[in-house]
DNA sequence: AAAGGCTATACATACGTATTCAGCGGTCTA
DNA sequence: TAGACCGCTGAATACGTATGTATAGCCTTT
């Protein structure tokens, strides 16, 4: 591997002293036009690259950013959320843009609040997935803020929340869900997803779908509410409680894909046919499609909130505003709600 | 957020020199152990970490590996490949074991070989995932081996590669699922999955079935194979296509899950029960278990896999040593094998 | 015409680390 | 006992860039 260029070879090309060179790369107006046009030109000649390391060492940053998968601990190997995996792509790219790096981390959520620590060192700013309420993340949050680092957390957005959040209208998407059943005529429509602690999002999404049901007269039923983590397993395991419950519901929203998917397994094994009982759920992960029958859901546009991620972070680094953003989300109808 | 402590802290800290701070954080063995016990100890107190920035420019590399993604196109952004996705963990612990990082980029596969030569500077090595032989790929590989970049691949390990690649063993992960459904009582199996150009490892898992097929009598059917991208539509394609030629089956082995997943669907649209006709899939993505019925598969093992990367090409930049690796693959017996 | 202001560039230096070389005390050998 | 040698440490320096400060040239102003 030749000898990369340095910024002295790029001005001696160019006729010029190496700060010329830097400045003129850099966009520094104090440069004519002249000659940063002979810099441009030296530069591509000989491929020149701005060495990262120097520029990261003298300018006393890294221009990366990490971004902080947390994980629930599974028996083999951690599973990452389905849409997490989906903003990585549109992540990079966006860093790209900004001419910024992406470092990954995953961590465990028992593990403890160092690793955030070091990683607030090593970044100029951080990302935070997957960070519900689950376990004290409060203290370390508290932890981030006294560190000056700069960081976005995706999820819910509301209330007590801490530091710089972006997150999808999840309440608008548990409204557009229910309203849809609704207008399928259902009207006893179950809630599969867990309530108060764990995942802040769930809580959103209720809201929206009581808030459907009054719109249209019906006064939300407790019996027809089961707990339920983000799983296959709890989605079965809820529709097996609801069953046993005796109420009866001709249609079902989960706050997450994979525990409608798990319902929709379980009501298949009992001999009740899905578009019959209308089932939807949110996320829109890649299985989402691939169910049978394809599972209606609200969609969370990746792109955009992988987007909107990193334009918040870059800005609360760079200018110093923290604007928290809400994305919409869109309703897609596939055969599972008939 | 407060200065960080450089060498110099922590040299006067423990009353040696910054050099001697060095020596000893490396492991250098000219370091006496009661010196380095002194240096460590000041070290953990101001929780003092190493700059990356100033110690890549001082050694002339970056301790970053590159993870090259190659998606491709599809209409609506790029859809990776949910294996090379679960990779990501596992390789990011194993590089962190390491003391690297890891970056990753995302690629269209139309794009110009540029990016590869930028990443092959900015980072001491490369890893090229869903590199085919998609293209014109054998350029872009001379390229790289020309400028005396590390790389590995991960693919079909064969013939004429270039350069060095980890894989699994898909062809004996085709016998071993041939195998299974013949055990099973079934003797009319398709195949379904693109043969030819497009995707080494299929030809792999397809030389695994004929294997198992001769080595149980059969002699296998050119009726019975069916071209197939990893994609659903084309599962289903192939599915129609095959009952168009009126060739009777019994079972169906898709040399991809995705692909699997959508002739079951086709499958079931046309009436005929899935553990009737025993569908085998390969890859075990994510939605193979959600699928309905849960679908029989040839495991990769992500952990091992991502580990086997990282480790070939680090033994490449720091050993120079380049091996292929071939990894174990092993069933996954669900309810769409009866 | 001399002083002052402005523009475009060069000079010098600092960022934090790793490494080469030199030095210092002590032990071993002849 | 002198010289060679070894084990450990410190001084000096280089990596490539970005930036504060100085300087040279030119134009304006009175």
């Amino acid at each position: 591997m030749q000898r990369r260029p340095t910024s002295f070879d790029i001005a001696a090309l160019a006729g010029v002293s190496q700060p010329t060179v830097s400045r003129a790369l850099s966009g520094n107006p104090a440069v004519s036009e002249a000659t940063r046009a002979r810099v441009l030109a030296a530069a591509q000649e000989l491929h020149y690259k701005v060495n990262k390391n120097a520029s990261g060492l003298r300018r006393q940053q890294s221009r990366t950013l990490a971004v902080l998968f947390f994980d629930e601990q599974s028996p083999e190997g951690a599973v990452i959320n389905p849409f997490y995996l989906s903003l990585l792509g549109p992540m990079v790219r966006r860093c790209a843009d900004y001419g910024y790096d992406l470092l990954i981390s995953f961590q465990q959520l028992s593990s403890d609040w160092h690793v955030d620590y070091e990683d607030s060192r090593k970044a100029d700013g951080i990302i935070l997935l997957g960070y519900g309420d689950y376990l004290d993340y409060r203290p370390r949050l508290e932890k981030l803020i006294e560190l000056g680092a700069h960081f976005v957390r995706w999820g819910s957005g509301g209330d007590g929340q801490l530091g710089t959040t972006v997150s999808c209208d999840n309440e608008q998407g548990g409204f557009d869900a229910t309203t849809h059943l609704l207008q399928q005529g259902r009207r006893k429509i179950a809630f599969i997803g867990t309530i108060g602690a764990g995942y802040p999002e769930f809580n959103e999404r209720w809201r929206g779908y009581c808030r459907a049901l009054r719109a249209a007269g019906i006064v939300p039923d407790d019996q027809l509410r089961i707990d339920a983590a983000p799983s296959e397993a709890d989605g079965r395991a809820a529709l097996d409680s609801l069953l046993e419950r005796g109420a009866g519901f001709d249609a079902i929203f989960a706050a997450s894909d994979v525990a409608a998917i798990g319902a929709m397994h379980a009501l298949q094994q009992v001999g009740r046919s899905v578009p019959d009982i209308a089932v939807v759920g949110f996320d829109d992960i890649p299985a989402a499609s691939l169910s049978s029958p394809p599972l209606t859901t609200v969609t969370q546009d990746a792109r955009a909130a992988a987007e909107a991620l990193i334009d918040t972070l870059i800005a609360a680094i760079e200018v110093g505003e923290c604007v928290d953003r809400v994305l919409p989300v869109r309703l897609t109808v596939r055969d599972s709600s008939g």
